[in-house]
DNA sequence: AGCCTTTATAAAATCGGTTTAGTATGACTA
DNA sequence: TAGTCATACTAAACCGATTTTATAAAGGCT
């Protein structure tokens, strides 16, 4: 481990100036007449001594930092994780660094954060924004750099983003319920006025009005303290027994709703149908299988690092904004199982 | 959004040095004995004007980027991304970011990340390590920065870590199994050298030989195919019909074993007992519920940033390396039920 | 009065790069 | 033969902070 060679170092132990080194190591030894000979001589030391640039230097000068801030509601949701994973691959692949948080959804905490990636001069966003944070975001776009949205959008931002089509989702999957002859169906999702919530409960709703039934629908604020999503839960149910089905409106509150319905004893799909959005292992291996609302993760990410990539590629030639709608996939199961009638 | 004030700026607003600012802002003014009425003069225009040092800069000269590099073994894991999540939160409120990354537990790949993160300048190390990568951890060590493993160790290495007792954990949980009644009981966990899997093994072996029972190990090799986890594992409980019971090492061969068993249509516990490292949704929700062996995941990472923290912010004073190992806690449930005499 | 301290601040060097503006040399042109 | 041009580089400025070194002014002492 000897120490760190700097531009400088290079430039003296070859005698020659650390522009020309610069030069070299950017690729512009061409398009600056430097000599074949030289050029690999510099190429040769480089690599001998293992030379790197400190990236600090680079982007002290240059204002880039190569490195992509990744706000996810919470990483330690699968969804996210998942996605994360994904991103983070194909950002290494391109040399960016992933320097990521958690915004819990919060609109201040987001905004913090937001100024903490500035300062850090990130070249580029990814974020499933929380609400009323619309003024930053414009910010940050107003100041040139890319952000790419995803699982939700900023209506009144004109930005990328890559979501689902959550509304056709939910409609998709309620009519499924209702052709297998359910009818007192409830919508049980978070509390939430973001894009995606609410297109997955007008989805549901507009099922229910097309068959003409009667809407039940509960909201439950999150917590990171499950107990206070299942207790609410509980007390619903218990209070709804006449329930026929139910759909969840993400993976979180559909889990919650599992233990509940375990809890209280109801069997699925005889005493109450399922169908969640968001697919894992949970559902896959729930006794009964629990239908669910799958989201093309794979496609999801791969989209959300293409534009973005694309942005931070081409930043000069002004590329229009694409919103990307992928479609989603209702993976029947058992616990969506035709109503036996009674 | 007015342009970015630098240091300069605020000292030509006010006549003054931007040495002066400098020392005003990193607590240094009575030091340097500046007058407090300047001293309020300075800090009400940076409030004012919402200055914020550029980390850049400031990183270029003091070689330190207020940054942590977390590297896990894969953050779309739920164990590693819980831990992520809680490390994040209080990295943050100190001031730290986090740069993350998954290894895949490849040895190149976590080298080249090292090298990655040292050209980033982080200020410290959080790692679950892959095998063989003593020589580049002694190298961090070496160059003073300070290294937190978790999950596992590198027994060769003196290093903070924070691990849980998977030996004894194993242990106990195969005992438990062979008090309920089962004798042919088998470990199955993914090939691995590293310690906390080892452990694993060498509880449960343990727990076998005391009972005088013939130990029936199976490893499979990770992918992140799980068609290649699930198959192998398919034919050796096809080719073992006389297992009574089954001890997983970690929570996802434990998940897809469970898919496993409800392929062949084995009932649990009645055709075979199950438990399994790591206690999640998946293995809480499945019918039965599954036994499991729950780390203590808040403690777990509340330790491992602790540990950091007290490294970073007393990094002169020699302080001694800590290992700490925390318990797991074995939650039974129906899955591994006394053995019904057939 | 002259010299030494102390006080309060500022100038300049530095970190390690990139970029702009030159410069020295030889070939070619007028 | 002097001027222009292309070639192959380099010196110096710059990015925005921190840190070392310097300095003007005031006070104390003999």
């Amino acid at each position: 481990m000897t120490k760190k060679y700097s531009i400088n170092d290079i430039a003296n132990e070859l005698n020659i100036s650390k522009t020309t080194v610069s030069f070299i190591l950017n690729g512009r030894a061409k398009e600056k007449r430097i000599g074949e000979e030289l050029v690999a001589r510099v190429l040769k030391l480089v690599k001998e001594v293992n030379y790197r640039p400190n990236p600090m230097a680079k982007g002290l000068r240059t204002g880039k930092s190569n490195t992509i801030g990744l706000m996810v509601e919470d990483i330690s949701n699968p969804f996210f994780a998942n996605i994360a994973r994904l991103i983070e691959d194909r950002a290494y692949e391109k040399g960016y660094r992933l320097l990521y948080c958690s915004t819990d959804n919060k609109t201040d905490k987001t905004r913090e954060l937001i100024g903490m990636f500035r300062d850090k001069h990130v070249d580029g966003f990814i974020m499933a924004p929380p609400k009323d944070i619309e003024d930053d975001v414009q910010d940050i776009i107003k100041s040139g750099l890319p952000v790419v949205m995803f699982d939700r959008y900023l209506p009144q931002i004109d930005t990328d983003y890559v979501v689902v089509n959550n509304e056709f989702s939910t409609y998709n999957a309620t009519r499924h319920l209702l052709q297998q002859g359910y009818k007192r169906i409830a919508f049980i999702s978070f509390t939430s006025e973001q894009t995606q919530m609410v297109d997955r409960m007008n989805g549901y709703k507009l099922a229910m009005k097309e068959a003409k039934q009667k809407a039940f629908v509960k909201e439950v604020d999150f917590n990171r303290n499950e107990n206070l999503i299942v207790e609410p839960l509980n007390a619903y149910l218990k209070k709804h027994q006449a329930l026929e089905a139910i759909v969840f409106g993400t993976d979180h509150i559909g889990t919650c709703g599992l233990k509940v319905l375990k809890d209280l004893g109801l069997s699925i799909p005889n005493d109450v149908a399922v169908i969640s959005f968001d697919d894992y292992d949970v559902f896959k291996l729930h006794t009964p299988p629990v239908s669910a609302i799958a989201q093309p993760i794979e496609a999801i990410a791969e989209s959300v690092i293409s534009l973005l990539l694309k942005k931070l590629e081409q930043k000069n030639s002004e590329q229009p904004m694409q919103k990307i709608i992928l479609s989603t996939t209702l993976n029947l199961r058992e616990s969506s199982a035709q109503l036996k009638e009674a």
